[in-house]
DNA sequence: TATGAATGAGCATTCATTCAT
DNA sequence: GATGAATGAATGCTCATTCAT
């Protein structure tokens, strides 16, 4: 086949390209956060801005992608730990390799949560959650997960994790975790203590201000 | 006393601007956090930007006020917790608190575990933990609280609950909070009973690559 | 005369301020120059900016009052001069307090060789050179100063010492006016030895390039 | 060389736009000095402020390089005086090249004695004032400039002239330039016959007010 | 009349995105 | 296709000047 011969290097060119922006986005992206700016990007590919841009549109589609691909990745973690024997073992493993991911990559932790507007990461997130649920469903069904959770709560929980940064002797994020994975445990369950805060607590401290004189700011 | 009234004329306006201000960057840096922009704020707060740089040096000390006066809140409740009774209710209410402080204000959440570089922001978030440290310390002595949690840990704990957005049924950030909450107990505390990752795992997922042409984002 | 004196303490009180505004105007132009702002300026005074602008109708003005001040006063420098025995030292001692002014007011250096656009100030620069040219008259017509001289050329070459900043061993402006006062005696007058030169070449030099990529800026 | 003309197709239209911005930007720093604009400067150039910032790092270094280019103009003149057989008509000939640069350039005139913080520049200055020195040392060493002069003496006096604007008959400068080159003869020099101000003297002219009510500005 | 709070145009600089080559 | 130069809107901040009190 001469004919495509000719036309298939161009294609294996881009796709490399492709590639290589994906490369770089993913790792600048996870350093830096969304404030990654497109031209350090493109540098660190080794492309110029333009091939970044004819490659994805945009650079929330580009942060979609790559936003994507982590979540398939980490959607793929969580449907291999359905069919675990131990469901408690399977998910806490789960939850650790989801804080990994929080805490490794800063866009991720900016982003989970709020999810992105765009369909490829919508339909990745989505299968997060169900994954998940099913997860959930297994471990509850065990006994050993306590009943109110859903699949909703897991990514904010992570999100949470994500943000330790030091503090206290030891890797917070790991004590960070293991709050959370105990919190989740059938048996250590309880209603909230504490009761709802009335509208009116929570607008008189929206509204709260310095002390007029007192904290002058000059 | 209405005598005093006359005695002030000008800075009573002044006054009120300012508290048009802080009201203005209250609640513009809540929504978009950190980033919010000077002269929005100034349109929104119906002042020129040059009156919200009269008022306040520049956009930092603004946010460092601003911030400082929520943690001055929470650093209170903080400090009339340490005294009650029921340790574990009052930590319970206080972690409410919290996370309410932590949903609603997106500047306070991005800027709370980092702190801020304004002494004035420094010396609230020390206020803080020190007053949350008591209060752990108390509950731990009344042997509710698990042992290995530090003052330091519920800045990220609640960060977490932050950035709880819908999901699911009914407020998923009660839910949240309650998993942590739970997870703080010293009935539930456990070993994580996943092993640390390898960093072999990591490092592919870091590197991880959508599908070449599948899911072409265009 | 009762009637007035209740009217006459406001024009006190005003007079007053206006001989603030004006020290506290001739200080920080002479320690900052033409950028002093406004405010400072005002607070040096001890006086609101709504006072400055009402003695005076902008910073222009005020600028020229302030300059036409230090002007008459070496005008009447000069013009005693002019009466001096011996000219060539009454010349040199002007120039001495001409340099004096040029290096103590920085607003005064920047501004005098152009002469501002203000009557004020105007009329005290003609003041200056009418005098000057008197001063020089007499010391060509005692033979000690050089022929070609013109009353215009002193407060360019005054403006030249006014630069003088450090620079080899001792106080450089010293030399430096040395240089100049010697360089107005009738004695050592001769014709510059250089050509002028040609218009192309300063073309030339005003087009001038950095090597397009030697010096790369980056 | 023909051929070299396709092969970098891109760099030309860019290295013409840089050569546009440095041309602006040359005659704007003259004309208008250190404090020309940067959007006045890119449109004065055809380009938007973007383009001024991706050729250019700063205002700084973009003045430091039109400065230096200036300066390395300078010094290649020097040095080529240095080797003069006739010193003192050398000389002449250099300090003729320097007031012109002075005179038409303001931002030289401005920055020239300070220097600029930039490498470049200061390395340009070096150059000027090494070469001058030995220029210097040469006319003294035959005599016939005055022995108290050092290099840094030079650019003072240069910028004196380059004040000078219209003024007398004639253009003013060439007389400028004359005394000052006669005051550097050897044979001129004297010690300045005035005496020192006392002390006195200059506080009161700095504390000088104009007359109350006279000359009222309005 | 004096005040100083308010204004808003202006400045230096950054960065997502476009487009001529 | 790929490049990277060009764009220009936006940002944080300053300051001469105006005007309500």
């Amino acid at each position: 086949m001469p004919a495509s011969a000719s036309s298939r290097p161009r294609r294996a060119d881009a796709e490399r390209n492709r590639a290589r922006i994906l490369d770089a986005a993913a790792e600048i992206f996870a350093e830096r956060g969304l404030d990654a700016s497109m031209p350090e990007l493109a540098e660190r590919a080794g492309v110029g801005v333009g091939t970044v841009y004819r490659a994805f549109p945009d650079k929330e589609h580009l942060l979609g992608v790559v936003m994507a691909t982590r979540m398939h990745w980490f959607a793929d973690e969580i449907e291999a730990a359905v069919a675990a024997d131990d469901a408690w073992a399977a998910f806490a493993d789960v939850m650790r390799k989801g804080a990994a991911l929080h805490l490794k990559d800063r866009a991720y932790q900016e982003c989970m949560p709020d999810a992105l507007a765009l369909p490829d990461a919508r339909a990745a997130r989505e299968r997060i959650l169900d994954a998940m649920q099913r997860l959930i469903d297994g471990a509850q069904a065990q006994g050993v997960m306590r009943a109110d959770v859903v699949a909703e709560d897991i990514p904010m929980l992570l999100a949470g994790v994500g943000r330790s940064r030091a503090g206290g002797p030891g890797p917070g994020w790991e004590r960070h975790l293991a709050v959370i994975v105990d919190g989740l445990r059938a048996e250590g369950a309880r209603p909230l203590p504490s009761k709802p805060l009335r509208r009116a607590e929570l607008d008189a401290l929206m509204r709260r201000q310095p002390p007029p004189t007192g904290t002058r700011s000059r």
